[in-house]
DNA sequence: CTTAGGCTATCACTATTTGTGATGGTTGTT
DNA sequence: AACAACCATCACAAATAGTGATAGCCTAAG
């Protein structure tokens, strides 16, 4: 009967181009690479190499074989991660809850690199609403929760910072308000405005309704799509309008006593449900290499943070 | 480092309840699966049964790890029934050609309990008309052919019988010929006839035009279709057009002196080019175990042929 | 042609692993 | 209590695997 580690010695051979070299990779005994090989041959009454040369020449049944000799090793590999994941306890899944608004490619390439570190877990990203990602976390469907802070002290879940991301009061070019050189509340307080509200029906606390006209949406996406079609103007974050404000589609407009938009805090809520693991203290390493400025991720700054 | 051999005993184990009961099917000592469970617990530091009663009890983690256990034996299968075929040089291919109006669901019932016996060797099946079939055996691109025999003796393949099929000579219901009460040569040669005719343009022996007036067709089906249409009137094999004559869409012709059609020989071609290999020696044998009678393949009697 | 480097095979030896049969303790049923 | 079935451990023998030393062969360079 054969093993896997004859198995192992065979591929090694036919990628390293000789016994010698495949002895020297797997840090072995030449002579115990070709007494494997031939051990292999008896026990499976095939040649696998013909020795006429000085180097060995894959026969056509070795041909024939290698590809399921691999894949044989391919799913010992997998047993064995899956050992590994059993000894250590990894998380078999994990789930991340973030703020719509916060979510673009730079946020996911901060959580793409654990799926090559831990190849047995699965991560799943919930997308929601700042009051529902806080909830959550709360009730433990999620072990982690990215939102806009309110700087209320969390009794029943842990928190870090993350940045400041920063708010806008857009309107369409068209609009009457875009024609102003100064807007001041009055002016907005005559037009429709588009808010957003929670499922739960709850408004963040900077950009609340102050018109007597509003159309509500549950995500700020749609709130840009209803202020680009010239529906009213919102506050929403400078993450998801740059693109448009740079092609001309949208404008900031020009609030008295707000200079540069109004700025308000990203934070990390982590659960208290969930007991920590080698998955979730990546994770939680990961986000704090990376910070929200403004309207982006970036890379944190090497600071003594200890 | 675990071993084939302690996967297949924690299989084992796990598929009959107990260790002795294990030992017993493995036909070991039951002292020798104890050990090994207990050395591929060792070797991978995980427990995999529960041992606190008198039989042991799979562990959550035991459970996880099994169907992972089970995919590497399942790839250890494979590599084992290569090596047989590499062993026992079983045909990597068999090629079958057939005419294809002997084709039916029938004769595929024939050949598929060799998938199972051979479950490495690719099977072609390759549906052509009778000269077609013959050259493909004559050429060394099949190894078995299956033809209408023309009584013709072959000097470059093995040929043996198969049975005899039924031509009948139809037409639609509201075609002219249908309506006398015996069709004579002279009737026919006054309407539109459909023939087969191959590839290479060569005729049936028993089906050629008669008629002025003719339509070919490479296929019978192609035939049997036409002639439904009322395009005219067709030799066909039976074993097509049995449901339609039933059904009523098409009629068989009283042709004055062919009282029950016209009966042509079924034959099977072996091709010399091929050394005979267990899987084309299992075909051979599945084929002379069944016969086509008239309109149908059917098993064959029990006689004695040595 | 000679030399040097790299190759594989075989040997002697040690260490490790695996299997059997015997034995003993525990559990579950009657 | 007796019996059957279960698993664990032991002693022993057999099988397997690894190292380091040695020898023979091949190939390229000088």
């Amino acid at each position: 009967m054969y093993s896997f580690e004859q198995l192992k010695v065979f591929i090694t051979v036919c990628e390293s181009g000789s016994f010698s070299a495949a002895a020297r990779k797997l840090k072995r005994a030449q002579s115990g690479v070709s007494q494997a090989i031939a051990n292999l041959e008896i026990s499976i009454n095939q040649e696998l190499f013909n020795r006429d040369k000085n180097t060995p020449v894959l026969t056509t049944n070795g041909k024939a074989l290698l590809p399921i000799a691999k894949s044989i090793l391919h799913q010992q590999k997998y047993f064995d991660q899956k050992l590994e994941s059993l000894t250590k306890q990894y998380e078999n899944e994990l789930v991340i809850a973030i703020d719509e608004s916060c979510i673009d490619s730079d946020f996911l390439q901060i959580l793409t690199p654990l799926a090559d570190k831990f190849p047995i877990t699965h991560f799943e990203i919930i997308s929601a609403s700042t009051f529902d990602v806080e909830e959550l976390v709360r009730s433990g469907k999620a072990q982690v929760g990215i939102i806009y802070a309110d700087g209320e002290l969390k009794v029943d879940m842990d928190f870090f910072l993350l940045g400041q991301a920063r708010f806008i009061t857009i309107a369409s070019p068209d609009h009457e308000l875009a024609q102003l050189s100064t807007v001041q509340d009055a002016d907005l307080k005559r037009y429709r405005q588009c808010v957003h509200r929670s499922a739960q029906q709850k408004e963040l606390w900077f950009s609340y309704a102050i018109s007597s006209k509003i159309w509500y949406a549950n995500n700020h996406q749609t709130i840009v799509n209803l202020v680009q079609q010239g529906m009213g103007w919102a506050s929403v974050p400078e993450l998801l309008i740059k693109h448009s404000i740079q092609q001309g589609s949208l404008i900031a407009l020009p609030v008295a006593h707000e200079h540069s938009g109004w700025l308000t805090p990203v934070g990390c809520l982590i659960s208290r449900s969930h007991q920590s693991g080698p998955v979730l203290t990546s994770l939680i390493e990961r986000l704090q290499e990376n910070s929200f400025s403004h309207d982006h991720w970036t890379k944190r700054e090497k600071t003594f943070t200890k």
